[in-house]
DNA sequence: GATAATAGGTACCGGTCGGTAACATCGTCA
DNA sequence: TGACGATGTTACCGACCGGTACCTATTATC
C-alpha cells in the first residue's frame, strides 16, 4: 500500500498508476484501485469526476514524467545533439528491454480506447506530439539534411523498442537501437555530427 | 452483416476480426459478437471454449495473413531483398497512415494482456517471432555485416509505425520509415546491396 | 424417410462493473 | 469549544459481463 502517510487523492494517483500500468485501465476495476490506495470509493469520485477521468490524469502525468526525464538527459549534454540522442537510445534500449517491462503506459492507452474523443486520447496526443517535436529539434540542432525526417526516424524507433521490448524482453530487437539510430544520425549528419 | 451464407463459425471469426481489431478485445463483448456475425451465443460456444480462445484464434489468424503479406513482396522480388525491403516498408507506411488504422492487431492484443501465460499472447508471441527471422533472413541475404541487427533495426521501424501510426495518422513519423529503412540497410550493406 | 449433426431461440446464472446516497468520524484551525 | 472540510463506512443501484441449460428447427447423409 503505496503512500499511507499522503492525502486521497495522491495515493490513488500511485495506485492507479501502478495498476493501470502493470495491468492495463480496462482490466483494472475502481474497486481495486481503492483497496490497493487503501482509499474508498467515495473519494476516489471526490477527487475524478469519472474512471475515465482518472484515466487521463494518469496518461497526462505519464507524459509529464517521460518528458522531464528526457529533457534531464539532454541537459546533461550541452551542446551535443549527438550524444543526448545516443544516451537517450541506450536508456530507450535498457528499460524496453527490462523484465517486467510494459512499453509506455501513454501507448498501451491509446490503444485500449480508439476513440480520438477521449479525454485520455486526447492527452496522449499531447504527449507524444511534444516528443516528436523535441526530436526534431535535436535533428537539427546536429545539422541534419532533413531534421523533421530525422526525428521522425528516431521517434519510429522508440517506439518501436516500446512495443517490441514488453513482447521479446531482454533479447529482443530493442538491444540494436543504439546501433540503428546511430546509422540514421550518420546518414543525416555524418559520424562528426 | 458479413457473410451471411457461410457457417456460423466462420460468420463468428470474421465479426470477432473485425470488431477486435476496431476496437480492441476487451472493449468487445460476446453478444456483440454474435450479433454482428448473425449467430447466437451458444454457437460461438460450441466452436470456441472461451472467449480468450477465441481471441487466441484472432492472433494467429493475424499472424497468418501478416506473414502471407510479407511472403508475397518477398516473392515478388526475386534475388532482390533490398528491393524487397523497401517495398514492404512502402506498404508498411502506406497502411499504418492510413485513416482509420489501428496498428497490428497483434501488438494491441499483446498490450492488452500482459499475463505471458494468455493463450493469445502466445501466440502473439510466435508470429512476431516468425516476422522478426524473416527480416533478418533478408538482411543475411543483402550481406549485411550484422544480419541480426540490421533485421532488429527494421523491425523496431515497422512496429513503431504501427504504434504511432494510429496516433498521428497520415502526417506521422511512418511517412519517414522507408528513408529511414534505406539508411539502415546502406549503412550494413552500402547503397548496391 | 430415418438419423445425426449442426444450428437457432429463449431464458437464465452468478459475478463484476462504474457510480452514488446517506451517514459517521477524524483532524485542523479559529 | 465549535465548526468545517476531508475522509471512512455501509449499503445500494442498474447495467453488463462471460457462460450455460434446455428445447426446437434445419440440413445433409445414408
Amino acid at each position: 500500500m503505496p503512500g499511507r502517510g499522503k492525502r486521497a487523492a495522491e495515493r490513488i494517483c500511485d495506485a492507479a498508476r501502478e495498476l493501470f500500468y502493470r495491468d492495463g485501465t480496462r482490466a483494472v476495476g475502481v474497486e481495486q484501485i481503492v483497496a490497493y490506495a487503501g482509499v474508498t470509493k467515495p473519494s476516489l469520485y471526490r477527487s475524478f469526476a469519472s474512471k475515465d477521468a482518472l484515466i487521463a490524469h494518469y496518461v497526462t502525468e505519464f507524459g509529464v514524467d517521460m518528458l522531464r526525464r528526457f529533457d534531464e538527459v539532454v541537459a546533461a549534454h550541452p551542446g551535443d545533439p549527438r550524444g543526448a540522442l545516443l544516451t537517450v537510445m541506450a536508456h530507450v534500449a535498457e528499460q524496453t528491454t527490462a523484465p517486467g517491462c510494459r512499453g509506455c503506459g501513454i501507448t498501451n492507452v491509446m490503444i485500449e480506447y480508439p476513440d480520438p474523443a477521449h479525454p485520455a486520447r486526447i492527452a496522449a496526443e499531447a504527449s507524444k506530439s511534444a516528443l516528436r517535436g523535441r526530436l526534431r529539434d535535436l535533428g537539427a540542432a546536429l545539422g541534419a539534411r532533413d531534421p523533421a525526417a530525422l526525428g521522425d526516424g528516431l521517434m519510429l524507433l522508440i517506439e518501436g523498442c516500446l512495443a517490441s521490448g514488453q513482447l521479446f524482453g531482454p533479447g529482443g530487437p530493442a538491444a540494436s537501437v543504439q546501433a540503428a539510430a546511430a546509422a540514421l544520425i550518420d546518414a543525416q549528419a555524418g559520424p562528426g555530427g
